[in-house]
DNA sequence: CGACGAGTTGAATGACGTCAAACACAGTGG
DNA sequence: CCACTGTGTTTGACGTCATTCAACTCGTCG
């Protein structure tokens, strides 16, 4: 998974993720694979041809929007590759940053079945690579092909937890809490000891706190303080946990 | 919608909206209305039967849960009639009510599908009647029937939307505004002035903090500053707004 | 009448955001 | 090689908003 990540976003050098710039996609309608974003029991090549079909590829700059918030919303869109940042536009300021989709992955496959315009904005944080898949059309083929409807419908059911967790954890965790949930869930097994693991930081901290719906100083306050407990060991953007358990403590407020 | 609602919810006294306790749902399977389910455009006869034979209704007694966290889920929930309350039981407390759904509605139409556990707490605060569509079976028919698996997707993207924004309030938006946004968001027209608008509680004041993300003390005073400012006036349960583009400026936040 | 639950109000604490300064580091141009 | 700049992070001081704890009111029910 690692190997693959690094093949779509420049590796980014041991300090200071800023926004990779390099990233090259190619620039002709790569095929577009569908199970990534639809669920793992592998698609029959017919269903995949006749998404390709439907798929309008575009490629967006970095920095460029993908879509803004109050744009009328009438396909689903799906991130084939690159980074893009979700988030609503302060006025004169950059984005608040409320999540971060790394492709592939669908970036809005609701809106576009209310008719209703999007809420947020998508802005590609690197050279990023979109399909556009138009409702009526889908609509039609889903009518003939119920298995892809099922595994639309399993996606959104994904998303709907996803949410669901997170306006949870809002609700009632502190930043202390969001943050100690948030390392646990990106830790990868660290040197062998079972309560040891590395967590790997993918992007500015800056755009993490964001995410977690707190500001840059305060997660820096906490990465301080779990350091001084000797819960975790930072060093850049590697984060060592050496106390697995705790930090799951910590969360699970 | 106000008249439907009283015949549900049995009417509650001007003020102390406690747990209402008597609301008689017929006993026996009554008929499902689907289309409140699904969505306007009218469903089929044939679908709707369809549904009526998949479904498995149950009545909830009141302060009884309908289901609890971590428990698997292996059917889609749907209430049709009564009030559940649904969150987080915490340790020995009542629940921290996150949302409060009012039948007819959805109560969890996603975790099925993932074969994951509930997320949440679900509980009756009156009398409840539930159904409940076991995934396999209803998975079958929507192969047979892609109106449903459209109608099914359409409900899911609407939840998907609901819990976005909400996610991105709770982010971003101060307790004022976000108690404002939601006055806003259940005004009906008032004494004719255009600027005036009628809000009626139909839960405890402290469920609606809870389900702000704020304690009932801080909705209190929130609720208190409002009617100082003369934006709005509250007496027990219905509060007058009196100026409706004030408190939609505070909600903007 | 007394008990209870819901709501309100006050005072005190604390968590988190804001502002500002210092720092670290990469890239640039001399 | 070295200043110089720009961006991102860290740290400190400070203010503010929201929670907590507690007392008190009000209406209902037994």
């Amino acid at each position: 998974m690692n190997a693959e990540t690094a093949s779509i976003i420049v590796a980014r050098p041991p300090r200071l993720p800023q926004v990779s710039r390099a990233t090259f996609v190619s620039a002709a309608t790569a095929s577009i694979r569908w199970g990534d974003l639809l669920g793992p029991p592998v698609l029959s090549r017919a269903d995949c041809e006749a998404l390709d079909e439907l798929a309008r590829q575009r490629s967006v700059a970095a920095g460029q929007p993908v879509f803004l918030h109050g744009e009328p919303s009438r396909t689903l869109v799906a991130l084939l590759a690159g980074d893009v940042a979700m988030g609503l536009a302060t006025a004169g300021g950059p984005m608040r940053t409320e999540r971060l989709v790394h492709g592939p992955a669908w970036l809005d496959a609701s809106s576009a079945w209310l008719d209703r315009p999007y809420v947020l904005d998508a802005v590609a944080l690197t050279p990023a690579q979109v399909a556009d898949l138009p409702r009526a059309p889908l609509q039609a083929l889903l009518d003939q092909r119920p298995l892809l409807a099922q595994r639309l419908l399993v996606s959104m059911a994904g998303e709907v937890r996803r949410l669901t967790v997170h306006a949870h954890e809002l609700m009632h965790k502190d930043a202390p809490a969001r943050l100690a949930t948030w390392l646990c869930e990106r830790c990868q097994p660290g040197n062998g000891a079972p309560n040891h693991a590395i967590v790997r930081l993918a992007e500015r901290k800056s755009d993490i706190a964001s995410q977690l719906g707190m500001t840059p100083e305060t997660m820096s306050r906490l990465m301080r303080t779990l350091s001084d407990q000797r819960v975790i060991e930072v060093e850049g953007y590697t984060v060592q946990v050496l106390d697995l358990q705790a930090l799951r403590r910590l969360g699970g407020a």
